[in-house]
DNA sequence: CTGAAAGCGCTAACAC
DNA sequence: GTGTTAGCGCTTTCAG
């Protein structure tokens, strides 16, 4: 194949120096007061033999990357490749290149993604963080590289945004709809995680059970665990607490897996049990019957999040203040927690 | 922050010269004779002082860069996320990192992303393809850089691989489970597309016809549509296709709009109307009733896909021959193509 | 066995 | 306004 042109080989057929066309390339011949003849003859000139600079050279140069590095839950979770993507689009906008990982919730992982991502010279970061790497992200940032987190977050970590919803708030909200639907009985189930979010979301329903005078009913399912070992959880509890007449699954796949075990269980939804999930899915709208839940505002974090890095990435000092961006969620409420009949 | 260190400062420090320690670093110290004594002292002291060689650099001197780039229709489908994940997960073990990037089918922007992938030196690419875009492909490939493609086909592209699933016979196989079930009047529901699986997909089903002696009737929905604009055109083509008792989707999310669709008009299934999709979903086996499906072996593309590629790229010279992979999907029969009760 | 040195392609300080 | 040139950090040829 033809060999690659260089700045070098331009210049010289040009007969003018590789300063004068890297200004010219780099936009700054305004500032350079380099003569509009000569602009144009130069672009004019690249565009013809098709030169693109070496990403590579000029990176090693500058010592940036234009890349950002996303590191999200899983990429097969629905939530976030939908987030992942709007990223994607948004920040090729601005000239800046995506490339993404998925955590698995493993934080020895995640150290070894942030280390190759940082090998990379990645720009910035954005970054659904597991337990446990506080201190890789304050070292992230002051070695100057901005970090957003989003979905949930990390305590005592200076200078980093963070967009997020109002988890208590929106479970709180959720479980009122239930009582108000005529539910006494509430089970919650959740994840055996400290993250903040998921935190939040017990807070929430522990707000409401002792505001509505309920007892409490929580599960802990243990993390990572295959989709058959969460399910059998499910039908357990279930099994345990008969008199549950409804029921609050705080993620997603929680979710999926619990509609499995009730099926198993051959309960009738919403006589038998009412279901409300946190995080809204596909399958929630089509199930039968439908799925009440709470959804998250998914493209609006996506814009925030990406708005606060680029914001970031323009300012040159390093900013200690943090910037918490909390969205509102919206409960779609549907034929599964419509009340005992 | 401290500065990163380079391969002089670690060579100043030990008194030797960084040609010595590359060597070491580059696992070539037997080949050079470097005595066993040094390699051990320059390799604890690396190691203490957490030395990594910058990337970027040494991408730009040998012109490699450890990056594949995958390139899928869109993250946000599950059967994509779900290989971007395997295959991801694959490569990291292997050394090399993955960059992906959605091409919502879009020729342009696949073209774009090409280059941009070109500029940062990837070294090999993975891609589900969009129609247009052979001639990219082939001067990748002339140029040095491996590639495979999966999910679909682009002819006359030498040394390209691909990695695949018998659509013909899959849904020729689906086909004749719904004729064997009762169905008599089956219609097919796909896209207005030119990619090579559409069009074998399409060619399963019409061969069934021909060989059941069933009558035709085709929907082609066109292409990037909204889901909403998709339902309606399912739904109409219903109402215009009374007597059809049957009906095959041709991609996932065709199904789950066919769903809506049939949902909206009353149907019952699988009395008024049996249903067959192509490729599975957690949707389908929790639908109700459950969804009959064809069920791509997804861990064994991934497998595939990423071992053809590290061959291609362990071996040096550009090898003409195309290596084409075809595996078998399975029918998962389920509650939805039971017959007319 | 080890070292000197020539680049990979680009940017930007500095000189004219 | 434009050219010279010193690196960015690494690999690798060639000479001892």
């Amino acid at each position: 194949m033809k060999r690659k042109l260089s700045i070098i080989d331009i210049a010289k057929h040009l007969n003018i120096s590789t300063t004068t066309v890297s200004f010219i390339l780099n936009g700054r011949a305004k500032e350079k007061r380099i003569s509009d003849e000569l602009v144009e003859r130069v672009l004019k000139f690249v565009e013809e033999v098709g030169y693109k600079p070496n990403v590579l050279a000029r990176s090693l140069r500058t010592g940036k990357s234009n890349i950002i590095g996303l590191l999200v839950e899983s990429i097969a979770n629905p939530f976030f490749a939908n987030i992942a993507r709007l990223i994607e689009n948004n920040a090729y906008k601005n000239g800046y290149k995506i490339i993404y990982s998925s955590t698995e919730n493993d934080t020895e992982k995640t150290k070894q993604i942030l280390s190759i991502f940082r090998e990379r010279h990645v720009d910035g970061y954005i970054i659904a963080p597991p337990e446990g790497i506080e201190e890789e992200v304050t070292s992230l940032i002051k070695s100057g590289s901005p970090v957003v987190l989003f979905d949930r977050f990390l305590e005592n970590v200076p200078g980093v945004d963070f967009v997020g919803v109002n988890s208590v708030q929106s479970i709180y909200t959720g479980m009122k709809h239930l009582v108000l639907e005529g539910y006494k009985n509430i089970g919650f189930v959740t994840l055996d995680s400290l993250q903040s979010q998921m935190q939040d979301r017990l807070h929430g329903y522990e707000q409401a059970t002792a505001e509505f005078k309920l007892t409490e009913h929580v599960k802990e399912v243990s993390y990572n665990q295959s989709s058959e070992n969460i399910v059998r959880q499910i039908v357990s509890f279930l099994k345990r607490k008969r008199d549950l007449d409804a029921i609050v699954f705080a993620t997603n796949y929680l979710g999926i897996s619990g509609l499995r075990a009730i099926k198993e269980l051959g309960l009738k939804i919403p006589e038998d049990i009412g279901v409300l999930v946190f995080d809204d899915n596909e399958l929630f709208e089509l199930y039968t019957p439908s799925i009440t839940s709470i959804a998250q505002p998914i493209e609006k974090i996506s814009d925030q999040v990406i708005s606060l890095l680029l914001k970031r990435l323009d300012q040159q000092e390093i900013d200690p203040q943090n910037e918490r961006i909390i969205l509102d969620t919206e409960l779609t409420v549907r034929d599964s927690s419509s009340g005992r009949k």
